[in-house]
DNA sequence: CGTTTCACG
DNA sequence: GACGTACGTGAAACGA
């Protein structure tokens, strides 16, 4: 017989939220009342074996209660803010935990619980119900029990009859008769739990007892009669409804595994710290699923110590159709690091590891270092010997670094996971236990970490083995698995082939060029920041009349809310005022210390992130800055940046524009810049195919012009620069799915009238409207939206019972679309601008991209010509509904190109 | 190492 | 009826 559990989780809540003394963590969030109900959850799930199981929560709002009596439940106070602070949280637990939950509008929890258990009962399943609601006993019989998990008292039908007098189904007549005072339903006065078991003993039921109700005697008899019009209404609402219509069937709730690292993460912030480390201590004993099936099987990893055990591999790589290459180097920095050892698999579980350079006392003898690589140069450099690495972008700087341009990559197993999955974590141990069940050693594992860690050189020879073979070999492995879904799916199969891995090699060349930065103009720049940054300190001590670190959100709280009491006009998500630009330029409004601490903030972070960190990061050997793009990090299809981050170099103020100013060409060159206009826009009236829209691109005009004209009713030369400018925030917002407050609080205009404009855009675009519907509709449907290239990208909280979680859902669903063809498109402008460049034999050479924007490095001679061809080649990739403009610029610094 | 803030598209 | 509210990144500084 199976079972079905059903946890009353609400009733769970109150009670632990009365019961358990005020918890808080760090950050001054409430705890308690979650610590109670999880650790419930916890007992249940262990003592009791459930094929089914739910928790469920009252939903928010009226339910038909309230239409059936007005008054019901008007005596509860509002939800306590510390409780209705631990819901979100509470929900996130659970179902991080593998529970399924349930909240259904327009009912309650009981009425959800008593529906399930009817169905459970129907289809011959045993129910258990854990709640510490009394009223729910009415749900007792042979097949249904409950359990009050937080005392340990159990109910069937004996039970039921020798706690209350009364068998489960007399329950809602017992309870009639007492009323609920917590629910604000009155019985008949002065009936108690005595009086009323009493009567439904001698008979039976309610409606019996009132059949008779001329025979009961004194004041008690007297009140039953005065409350018999009132009688029907209190038992409607004391009942629970057992035929709710359910957004599930009881066979779907199914106990799925634990979250490991949501929860995880939800237990670190909520600080349970026992439970965390429990939960750290089964994740690494853990044996994944996958493995446990599959028989153990044997690998053979071989150290290549001898010559002639090099040449034997050579011989087997040279004949394989497909390689995997894996470098092991003395550092994580691809444009400093040195190689180690290089490992090989031709085939799965057959893998081998050349050891070159291992230095610790006691090492083996290795291969000669130089003639090594000499041996492998000839294979590694031939384009036509197929090669398949994990981030090869990585290993291809690493040989680089040593005189050997590795080519033939032509697959890389993290990016084949980044076009299946672009949302999940695509490191070689995440893959490996995702797709092969694989539990792989961690860098961390071999090379310690923090201080203790290592260069690879230092790690023993066996050990290195065992992990880099292994790595090579996992690789191969994945490239098998991975790699037939991408066929599969056509769409998927164009965007890994003609755009993902050839953008690999354009990238790994914009990195190696790196770009020429003006290292005295910055740091005369930085002197000059500092001296400035010194006078606003010594202001903002006079005016605080103490002195405090402007670098500290902490300390300027203390100041501003706590010495000086100004008003807390938001918060941060822990609880903490915020003290961001926002409310600063607020404050600043009445209290001039606010602006000292923007100014101060706009100056210190130029200093340090920009003016001081770039000349540090001047590689010594070239002179230039050398980024790296990653290129499976961003969910929507983007690249980023990092090590030095080149994507977010300042430019809308000019003291940040001086910054930009340091970004040079070399002697005898020029930077030019060429940049997509408004592409995000163009993409959505493509997408959207709205006539007015579509009109406004096709005309040349100035878009944000025509959309305050549609949106204000005026002619277009009579929109003013104001309206121009609410035309043109509105159209942003829509690409990113704003809200009507969005708008407001962006335009600092009152709620409702960002309410009426955006209606009127709607009304005046209804092909923007009419899209943005059906993307959400079959974003719900189908778990994800595409590109118009057809890279997909999937929304995993689209459907989440959590509203926050999911309306970010369904904005992120709205501008996926938009933001990742426009990253599909700069994508393949970079393959058609390499390619043009090297047909051309042009040394010109691409240096950056900053999403809608190329920048190139261009000698003197070949200006015109790259000046003359650039926009065409980025116009020409796709062929949308719109034409797409470019725009460039020349100069000798990135600001006067730009 | 988490939090807060802020630079970019 | 209340709540929370613009998408996507990377990095610096603080402070526990």
């Amino acid at each position: 017989m199976k079972t079905l559990v059903l946890v009353d989780a609400s009733s769970y809540l109150y009670r632990a939220f009365h019961a358990l003394p005020d918890l808080r963590n760090k950050a001054g969030e409430p705890t308690g009342a979650i610590y109670g109900v999880l650790n419930m959850l916890r007992r249940l799930h262990k003592d009791v074996a459930a094929d089914y199981s739910a928790c469920i929560f009252d939903a928010k709002g009226r339910t038909f209660r309230d239409d059936i009596y007005d008054r019901y439940k008007a005596n509860r106070p509002p939800m306590p803010d510390d409780l209705g602070a631990q819901v979100a949280p509470l929900h996130e637990c659970i179902q991080a935990m593998g529970w399924p939950l349930l909240e259904v509008p327009g009912v309650e929890a009981d009425d959800v619980i008593g529906t399930l258990a009817a169905r459970a009962c129907a289809a011959g399943a045993r129910t258990i119900i854990s709640s510490s609601d009394k009223d729910l006993t009415q749900l007792v019989n042979g097949t249904v029990t409950m359990v009050n998990t937080m005392s340990g008292e159990t109910f069937d039908e004996a039970a039921v009859f020798a706690k209350f007098g009364v068998r489960p189904d007399q329950i809602v007549d017992y309870l009639t008769l007492i009323g609920d005072s917590v629910d604000n339903v009155p019985g008949v006065d002065k009936v108690g739990p005595k009086t009323a078991a009493k009567w439904l003993q001698q008979f039976d039921s309610l409606d019996n007892l009132l059949r008779h109700a001329d025979e009961i005697g004194g004041a008690a008899g007297e009140n039953l009669r005065k409350a018999v019009p009132w009688l029907p209404t209190a038992r409607a609402l004391l009942t629970v409804k057992c035929d709710v219509e359910l957004p599930v069937q009881f066979e779907q709730l199914v106990h799925t595994q634990p979250d490991r690292s949501a929860l995880s993460a939800l237990y670190q912030r909520l600080e349970f710290k026992t439970w965390l480390r429990e939960l750290n201590a089964v994740s690494t004993e853990a044996e994944p699923s996958a493995s446990v099936a599959a028989p153990a099987r044997t690998r053979h990893y071989e150290t290549i110590l001898s010559t002639a055990q090099l040449d034997a591999w050579l011989e087997k790589i040279a004949r394989a159709e497909l390689v995997c290459v894996d470098t092991e180097t003395t550092s994580l920095d691809p444009h400093a690091a040195r190689l180690v050892g290089i490992s090989f698999s031709l085939e799965p579980d057959h893998a081998a590891y050349v050891p070159l350079t291992h230095a610790y006392p006691g090492a083996a003898a290795q291969l000669p270092f130089q003639a090594t690589l000499e041996r492998l140069r000839p294979w590694l450099e031939d384009a036509s010997r197929f090669k398949v690495g994990q981030n090869a972008k990585y290993d291809t700087h690493v040989f680089a670094n040593h005189g050997i341009r590795l080519r033939g990559v032509v697959h890389d197993t993290c990016v084949q996971s980044y076009v299946l999955e672009s949302h999940k974590p695509h490191d070689m141990d995440s893959l490996a236990q995702r797709h092969l069940g694989i539990k792989t050693i961690t860098y961390e594992e071999v090379a310690g970490k923090g201080a203790t860690r290592i260069g690879f050189d230092q790690v023993s020879i066996e050990r290195a083995t065992e992990y880099s073979a292994e790595d090579a070999d996992v690789t191969l492995q994945l490239h098998q698995a991975l790699y037939p879904r991408i066929l599969a799916e056509p769409s998927l199969h164009f965007v890994y082939e003609q755009i993902e891995v050839p953008v690999m090699e354009v990238l790994y060349e914009m990195e190696q060029a790196g770009v020429l930065i003006d290292s005295d103009l910055l740091g005369r720049h930085s002197q000059e920041l500092g001296r400035r940054l010194l006078g606003i300190e010594q202001q903002a001590k006079d005016v605080a009349g103490q002195p405090f670190n402007l670098n500290s959100p902490k300390q300027i709280q203390e100041i501003l809310f706590e010495r000086h009491q100004l008003p807390v006009l938001k918060k941060t998500p822990s609880g903490q005022p915020s003290t961001d630009e926002d409310v600063l330029e607020q404050l600043a409004l009445d209290y001039p210390l606010a602006r000292l601490i923007l100014d101060y903030r706009a100056l210190s972070k130029l200093k340090s992130t920009y003016s001081d960190k770039l000349p540090r990061m001047v590689d010594r050997r070239t002179g230039r800055v050398h980024t790296t793009f990653n290129q499976t990090t961003a969910v929507t299809g983007r690249l980023s940046s990092n090590d030095p981050n080149l994507q977010n170099i300042p430019i809308r103020n000019a003291e940040g524009r001086r910054i930009r100013e340091a970004f040079v060409a070399a002697p005898g060159h020029q930077l030019v810049s060429a940049d997509y206009s408004q592409v995000e826009l163009r993409i959505m009236a493509h997408l959207s195919h709205d006539a007015t829209l579509l009109a406004a691109f096709r005309s040349g005009e100035d878009v944000h012009r025509r959309t305050a004209a549609e949106i204000f009713g005026t002619p277009g030369e009579e929109v003013t620069s104001e309206q121009r400018r609410y035309a043109k925030t509105i159209n942003f917002g829509l690409i990113y799915g704003m809200s009507a407050f969005g708008l407001a609080s962006q335009l600092g205009i009152e709620r409702a009238a960002a309410q009426q404009y955006m209606e009127r855009y709607f009304a005046r675009y209804p092909g923007v409207k009419a899209y943005m519907d059906a993307t959400r509709q079959s974003a719900r449907e189908r778990g994800y939206v595409e590109t118009v290239f057809g890279r997909r990208l999937y929304m995993p909280d689209i459907n989440a019972s959590n509203n926050q979680r999911r309306m970010g859902a369904e904005r992120a669903a709205i501008n996926a679309p938009m933001q990742g063809t426009a990253a599909d498109l700069i994508k393949l402008a970079m393959l058609a601008v390499q390619r043009w460049l090297r047909a051309e034999g042009l040394a010109a050479r691409l240096i950056l991209q900053v999403h809608d924007e190329l920048v190139l490095e261009v000698p003197d001679a070949e200006l015109e010509v790259v000046r003359e061809r650039l926009p065409a080649l980025m116009s020409g990739v796709a062929t949308l509904d719109v034409p797409l403009v470019v725009d460039t610029g020349v100069g000798p610094n990135w600001d006067r190109a730009h």
